[in-house]
DNA sequence: TGTACATCAGTGAACGCGCGTTCACTGATGTAC
DNA sequence: TGTACATCAGTGAACGCGCGTTCACTGATGTAC
């Protein structure tokens, strides 16, 4: 009946939210426009209706994705503090402050999260929370609950460490910063 | 000679400077325009390049500003740390959450300076120094070089709690992030 | 003091441009016979 | 096996719109006489 099979629109969509992560986290949401995201997956600007109904809608399948893929990057490493700590050590390095289409979703996309769509703002809840989540129960494995507001601490403190660094136009401050969230950082770990 | 005397053109000035502080750091500076802009300050769109040559002239000076008021907010405040306490129990509120028109310059614009032109980054950098240098100094008096790290973390943390209560719908888990960010807040504190 | 003039902050229409979105169309492929 | 057809992912020009910026103009005011 159809002309290609499933797998083949499939594969399309996931071209297209490939290149929307990356492009969104390097240029900003308002910043990254469809046609330029379109010609990043090797199409052009009308396929992409076929696919999403609206830039919004895949700005909230985008954001739900990307904090999904940093929850199992996290789910995925070594269990406890030794996964913790190897999260931390790759998070405050000049190689993700330099190559932000590759890294944390949150730095990238935070504080533009406000001025989106509820859609949005839920996915991006929603993955905030089994991030959480994830860091507490790797900070205390026996009583998670107890070490969710250091977990809270810790993200954020990671976040705003990179952000600043992204910020910073002297490569001197902005290492002083990187090293100082690490050993910032090491105090949440107890 | 001139038509109005200095202190117009100068008062002008301000409220345009005044307007665009509030509008960037409630609607992102890509999201806030020149015409909206002008006319919170009570004139139309032409009259703005009788006082900036561009748009990112403007981000650049606001930025600029915007930092240096937060600088001098903390340096008005009670010695030692006593005004730190103070800073961070307005800072982690509600209020602060639901007012970025009004509140924290790094927590509604950090992560659109990357994206900005180099004065505005190097506007950013400057104040920023300033501000660090400034909790460093209350955070240990004696010896603020060696509080510089933890004033960066408390400052990141601070900054990337706001911005995460600010992106989160559930105003329950919103609350425990800032209630969390007041608890993380006094550890930097020792 | 009263009048003509020069100044210039501010007006508001117009510009080119890139945006998100629409739509008539194309053409490679799976299916039916 | 070979051919005609139906499907629909993808094309690319066009849309209205808001953006940053320009510019010919206006008109309230300080100054000169």
């Amino acid at each position: 009946m159809a002309r290609y099979d499933k797998e083949h629109k499939d594969a399309t969509r996931r071209r297209i939210l490939d290149s929307a992560g990356q492009l969104f986290k390097k240029g900003g949401v308002d910043g990254s426009g469809i046609a330029t995201l379109m010609a990043d997956a090797g199409l052009t600007n009308g396929a992409f209706y076929a696919h999403f109904d609206s830039k919004d809608h895949l700005v909230a399948t985008v954001v739900a994705e990307q904090l999904a893929v940093q929850a199992e990057a996290l789910r995925a490493l070594p269990a406890g503090r030794e996964g913790l700590e190897r999260f931390i050590g790759e998070y405050l390095t000049p190689q993700h402050r330099d190559n932000p289409a590759a890294g944390c979703p949150s730095a990238a996309l935070l504080d533009e999260i406000v001025r989106c769509t509820d859609a949005t703002k839920h996915a991006y809840t929603e993955g905030a929370e089994a991030i959480i989540t994830e860091i507490a129960a790797r900070l205390s494995p026996r009583k998670p609950d107890s070490a969710r507001a250091r977990a809270i601490g810790l993200y954020t403190m990671m976040v705003g460490t990179l952000q600043l660094a992204r910020a910073l136009d002297d490569d001197r401050l902005s290492r002083e910063v990187l090293a100082s969230g690490v050993q910032n950082a090491a105090g949440f770990l107890r």
